[in-house]
DNA sequence: ATAACTGTCATACTGTCCTATGACAGTCAC
DNA sequence: GTGACTGTCATAGGACAGTATGACAGTTAT
């Protein structure tokens, strides 16, 4: 049994990508904890034996796990573990919607020199959405059933 | 004179941002591109005054423009100078579309951190391209009356 | 109390990224 | 051809990011 297999969650790195293995985790469990695939409470895999899994050195994981913290997305308790926090956001809304801005406008200047028109670029984004709910639906579908 | 001034190119470094300076100035240019401040045949200053300018070394520039070049923004003539491409992407329509599907999916896991809503994050990034359009309109003006 | 588990921290090594310097090569006006 | 401009390249130094090792501290079951 593999340690991430308790929860439906895949974790994998790619050394060959530029990506710093660590940012990758913290990507993969930010994915994990949007799509709901990660619910909130649940324990993430513990360091050490997750290292092993994925041939990483153990501070690897670790620095992922606090880098996830520092961001609010999981609470770790010493000697215990790490659990996937309620998703709350310390801003105000206004603030918030501030904060969607930069990457917004990243993502439009990309899309502009990929030459995908606007309408499509809002097409696109609106496709992902419905994948992402999906999951959502799929991940809550799972977890009352486990609860029963 | 400014060397930026020729253009309505407004460039500007931040040291302290943790982002290098060589990236900051493609990010700029990029949305500059897209923004339509910057039409396709226009030169980019040189690399010399702009260093002396932005008070930077001529080859953070030089890596800038380079890297520019590397993702077919720019076209460089030795000797010449650095010019704004036609904005051409090498790749098929459906290529370009799934190129869009990482940042997309990166967007809206940062929304759902910031409990943006999907209906928001869809409003939001509506806004941001009709404030695009209105550059491009109002940049397109300008070029038109320049050439006349 | 012991053992086996949890995460934490200080430290050091390593590689790479960023920037800077100086010499070089093409273009153009005179 | 000379001089002033364009971009290019090789090289080197300094800083930092990423990772690795080992010792430490809290929790829980036996």
């Amino acid at each position: 049994m593999t340690v991430t297999g308790q929860v439906m969650l895949r974790l994998q790195v790619n050394f060959k990508s530029g990506l710093p293995v660590y940012l990758q985790l913290v990507e993969q469990i930010k994915a994990a904890a949007a799509s709901g695939t990660l619910q909130h409470g649940e324990p993430l895999p513990s360091i050490r034996p997750l290292a092993e899994e994925l041939r990483v050195n153990r501070n690897t994981i670790a620095k992922a796990y606090a880098e996830l913290e520092s961001l609010g997305v999981i609470e770790t308790i010493p000697g215990k573990g790490c659990f996937l926090k309620q998703n709350t956001s310390p801003f105000r809304a206004k603030v918030r919607a501030e904060m969607l801005a930069e990457p917004i406008d990243a993502l439009i200047v990309q899309a502009h020199h990929l030459q995908i028109s606007e309408a499509n670029l809002l097409r696109l984004v609106k496709e992902r959405l419905v994948e992402f709910e999906a999951q959502r639906q799929k991940a809550d579908a799972k977890s009352k059933e486990k609860a029963a």
